[in-house]
DNA sequence: AAAAACAACTTGTATATACAAGATGAAGCC
DNA sequence: GGCTTCATCTTGTATATACAAGTTGTTTTT
């Protein structure tokens, strides 16, 4: 099969099976097609399809093994970023609610910014919301996203309340999260933190610092994050 | 070039190429040689040369540019597993020294672990020790670990001060560790803990509890992490 | 019935080759 | 000098093929 124009074959594989895994096509503990069928069905080789395959380990849709086949696992929070879950069960994404606290809006970038930011980045002005996460309707995490306003058509006036960002980057503006840092604080919440998060002042509060790299030269993604982790607790899988 | 018994020829590739750059043979920035340069020096071919490279990348040794070369970078803090970094230049190796507090020793799991096990790892007992991390004489981060006791011939007489202990996993045991994950809270420590890191009881201390998973069935490593955050954070990049 | 051998599947490793496309510096042109 | 073109380096994508090795269920042997 000739890939087209635009994209290559393999990631055209890459992101059926995501999208069919993410449908929830195959269960998770379930085996994906092996790489012979998948060959016969995008009409190409072992060596395209296995480029697929372990582009799906990776993002850790899928784990391997050998004379088995490829077990749809659950997929990974997104690049080893950190995200909520609850003690108990998990966090039913019913119970999750998110609700934006400041609308997208463009400004200049903080004098005092906390990632040192490159000349790329500081030709264009920043894109600034602000997000609540709420549990069971009680507020959990709060976060405040910076990312460069490069070409990003109408992401002023997106709809962010109850959809994935990365989702939206990937699927309507083309852009992957590639890689990224994160820093890591316990501290105690100042007044306005402590407000938000419906929390006593001397009650300790995850704060977190993370720059997430994208395949677009100079735009990346900042976010500051503050956790109470009294109830819940920040998780990743890496 | 034909692949010796025990170890594939990428796997050779990638150790070898990662040895010579945390030797410091080449430097941050640099490039390494070519796919085809490196297609001569081991005799074999480029699907070969680039699983390897691939390897490299994902074990962020390297990143790659199209049409320049594979650049030599920081390597990632091991997959994405938090580490421990200095507010203001980083944190020297000089600066940094680790000491055990209880040595290796062998025990039953304790019954009210806090990471289910599975059959495997119950039917073996497990390796613990605890170490203290400082920098400058100050401690910042105390660790507890739980290994299950398979295939560690000597283990438990080995001197872990000074050393990462996965760089001795995968040395010595040929064991790589592949994935994992970590769940993270904000807390007050308790008296024990608070000693320990010889801070205040109201102070507020980043805790986490982390399993990481390797190429052998059945042995994961566990560990309880108490970290006092005034004067440095966790980081990590992936 | 239990054990061994086998067949048929799976993924893992590897070779050989081809062309596309990004990066870069040199040669030639205006 | 400043510009384009070109050659040549690089990595990216892809085909076709082969055998090794792990997994599983069936068949044969004992």
């Amino acid at each position: 099969m000739k890939p087209d124009k635009l994209s290559p074959l393999y990631k055209k594989v890459t992101d059926d099976l995501r999208a069919q895994i993410e449908k929830g096509m195959y269960r998770k503990g379930e085996l994906l097609p092996s790489e012979n069928d998948l060959c016969k069905t995008y009409n190409t080789t072992r060596v395209t399809v296995r480029q697929a395959l372990s582009g799906l380990t990776n993002l850790g849709y899928i784990t391997r093994r050998h004379g088995k086949g490829s077990i749809v696992t659950e997929p990974k929070a997104g690049l080893g970023i950190l995200s909520l879950s609850g003690v108990t069960a998990g966090v039913g994404s019913q119970n999750l609610s998110t609700s934006i606290l400041q609308k997208q809006m463009k400004q200049d970038w903080p004098l005092d910014f906390f990632f040192p930011l490159n000349e790329g980045e500081l030709k264009h002005d920043c894109i600034y919301f602000t997000r609540l996460r709420r549990i069971n309707d009680i507020p959990v995490l709060y976060e405040e996203t910076y990312l460069s306003n490069i070409n990003l058509p109408g992401f002023i006036s997106r709809e962010l309340e109850n959809l994935s960002l990365f989702k939206i980057l990937r699927e309507s503006y083309n852009i992957e999260v590639k890689e990224g840092e994160q820093k890591i604080w316990a501290i105690l919440g100042d007044k306005n933190i402590s407000e938000l998060l419906n929390i006593k002042k001397s009650h300790p509060i995850l704060h977190m610092k993370r720059k997430l790299k994208t395949n677009i030269q100079d735009l990346n993604i900042y976010s500051s994050l503050y956790c109470n982790t009294e109830e819940h607790f920040l998780q990743d899988y890496f």
